[in-house]
DNA sequence: TCACCTAACACCTTTGAACAGG
DNA sequence: ACCTGTTCAAAGGTGTTAGGTG
């Protein structure tokens, strides 16, 4: 059962996806474990090992369930023993994880006027980045953090008439990319004592991207997720999983600013549009008067030379009139209505998860490796089952919409059932220091609120625990019990579960070789995920 | 003609190396 | 040999804009 096809439908184009670039008649499976065998001895990155459940392993001949045997070896303390039924203490506040979006004021600021996010070819930050605060953790228990990008909607859209309208259908789905957080593993108590920012995840439209950034489409609607998974370290996923969403932090995807009100409230904001600002020496004022003085110093070049020929030879060479044409200025959009409240997020249940383990190769691996060496993971999660998310601003995109509307109070935070040999795991004191978060890439500045005006004051903003449903990954344990979960309350959209999927390209030297495109070359940057691209119905 | 995309640009912040001084 | 603070250049993050593309 171990990657089957039954279980992971994404699978099943894996053959048919392969064969366009190399694959030729290997047994998948086959084909994976060679896959997961080249990476691990090219030490270039890390790929997850996927197991359905231990038994499953157990007698499939690829790679033994080993990852149990290390778990085994540890001391029993460490481990931690089953959480006894009705003990408090058993159960270290697995459904308790609670997200705060710390800059919720500023998104809302955004989302008020209809957040667009340029994408380009090199791969562009979010403005405004995710804050995030965590609590509720698990102090000594490892999380990995992972950001990605679902689109909200099956629309395109179009800037018209000062706001946005739904023009079409969408484009096809690209390959999901998720973006793990650098300090990913870390303990509860490392992601609570600081502000977890997602700054250094980049966007771009470039679907042959090589780089690891997440790739969207442009003119469409978009909303980004973070997940909260537990992981004894990055080889070994798998138990509770808690995804959050913040419906504020939808935006639209442009490669030019469409709204000149977000233009506005982005270079009042973004430290690193300060130049464009009005007492800035890159604003407009201050470029019209630089491009005079150029074309003043150019008209008077040219007049001396006019003069010099004029008298010298009698020819008059006046040139044009330098003068710049006035710029012509931008309707104002329309403004922002209020958003609807008393909406909730819903959650469709799935099917069971399994958990991810890796082989004995890989259990020494360790996550910082990923993040210190240029060259990252590629994970690909398996389909796992039917996740319906419609935030409820954009299940029905509206014809016009000057603004996305946001629920705060309906945030969606999805939390799950654990794995008891996974979750009961102690902290792992062999386990390297996390690493520095995001090295490559300078880091935002603090925002200057005080720059923009304050629509709200910034009280801290919990995604209301909305669904307690079983988690966006497959249970571990079908035998524990799962959620039924109430009806949609909107039509389900495609649903985007976080999917785990093996990275079928060993040959590739960058570990995102994607299926959906061919002639993936280079090399990776950032601690990115794939995630497959297929929706699952 | 139009909507959209791209690359070059100037200005800005961040980062880290080099250096001086205690 | 350390530590701390300053300076400076390079790298990279911004929005703007002219020109390209289909």
């Amino acid at each position: 059962r171990m990657l089957s096809v039954e279980m992971f439908p994404s699978l099943s184009l894996a053959p048919q996806r392969i064969g366009e670039h190399f694959y030729r008649g290997e047994n998948v499976l086959t084909y994976y474990h060679k896959s997961l065998t080249s990476f691990i001895s090219n030490s270039k990155l890390l790929t997850l090992w996927i197991q359905t459940d231990r038994e499953a392993a157990a007698h499939i001949s690829l790679f033994p369930p080993t990852c149990d045997v290390a778990a085994k070896a540890l001391p029993l303390r460490m481990l931690g023993p089953p959480p006894a039924p009705g003990d408090p203490a058993s159960k270290p506040q697995r459904d308790e994880v609670k997200m705060e979006l710390e800059n919720a004021s500023l998104w809302k600021q955004f989302s008020s006027v209809g957040t667009e996010m340029i994408i380009t070819k090199k791969g562009r930050r979010m403005f405004p980045g995710l804050k995030l605060k965590l609590s509720g953790m698990n102090q000594s228990l490892r999380y990995i953090l992972l950001l990605d990008i679902v689109p909200v909607d099956n629309s395109r859209y179009r800037f018209q008439g000062g706001g946005w309208q739904a023009v079409g259908s969408a484009e096809a789905r690209l390959p999901d990319r998720v973006f793990i957080h650098p300090d990913s593993p870390a303990t509860g108590a490392h992601w609570q004592s600081r502000t977890i920012s997602f700054h250094c995840a980049k966007l771009t439209n470039n679907t042959l991207d090589t780089q690891g950034h997440i790739i969207l489409h442009s003119l469409h609607r978009y909303q980004p997720r973070v997940h909260v998974i537990e992981a004894r370290d990055v080889l070994r996923w798998g138990g509770g999983q808690h995804s959050f969403v913040f419906p504020e932090t939808q935006f639209i995807t442009v490669t030019a600013y469409q709204n000149n009100k977000i233009t506005e409230l982005k270079i009042n904001s973004n430290p690193f549009a300060k130049g464009f600002r009005e007492n800035g020496m890159n604003s407009k004022r201050q470029r019209d008067a630089r491009q005079k003085r150029k074309m003043d110093v150019l008209t008077e070049t040219l007049d001396i030379g006019k003069y010099a020929t004029t008298h010298l030879f009698m020819i008059d060479i006046l040139p044009g009139n330098p003068e710049p044409a006035p710029l012509p200025t931008q309707p104002v959009p329309t403004q922002s209505q209020p958003p609807p409240s008393g909406l909730q997020c819903s959650l469709p249940s799935h099917g069971s998860s399994p958990s991810f383990t890796f082989p004995p190769h890989m259990q020494n691996l360790s996550f910082s490796n990923v993040s210190h060496n240029p060259v990252h993971a590629a994970l690909h999660l398996p389909n796992l089952g039917h996740q319906a998310f419609a935030p409820p601003s954009f299940t029905h995109p509206s014809p016009s919409l000057s603004h996305p509307p946001f629920q705060p109070s309906s945030c969606l935070a999805v939390s799950s059932s654990l794995q008891h040999s996974v979750t009961a795991a102690g902290p792992l004191p062999n386990l390297p220091n996390p690493p520095p978060s995001c090295p490559p890439t300078s880091s935002y500045p603090p925002v200057e609120l005080g720059a923009i005006p304050q629509f709200n004051p910034a009280p801290p903003y919990h995604p209301e625990m909305v669904l307690h449903r079983p988690s966006l990954l497959p249970q571990l344990d079908p035998a524990l019990p799962s959620s039924t979960p109430p009806p949609a309350l909107y039509p389900a959209f495609p649903s985007y579960p976080l999917r785990l999927r093996q990275d079928p390209h060993p040959s590739l030297p960058v570990p995102f070789r994607h299926l959906y495109r061919q002639h993936q070359h280079g090399r990776s940057q950032g601690p990115y995920l794939d995630v497959g691209a297929r929706a699952v119905f």
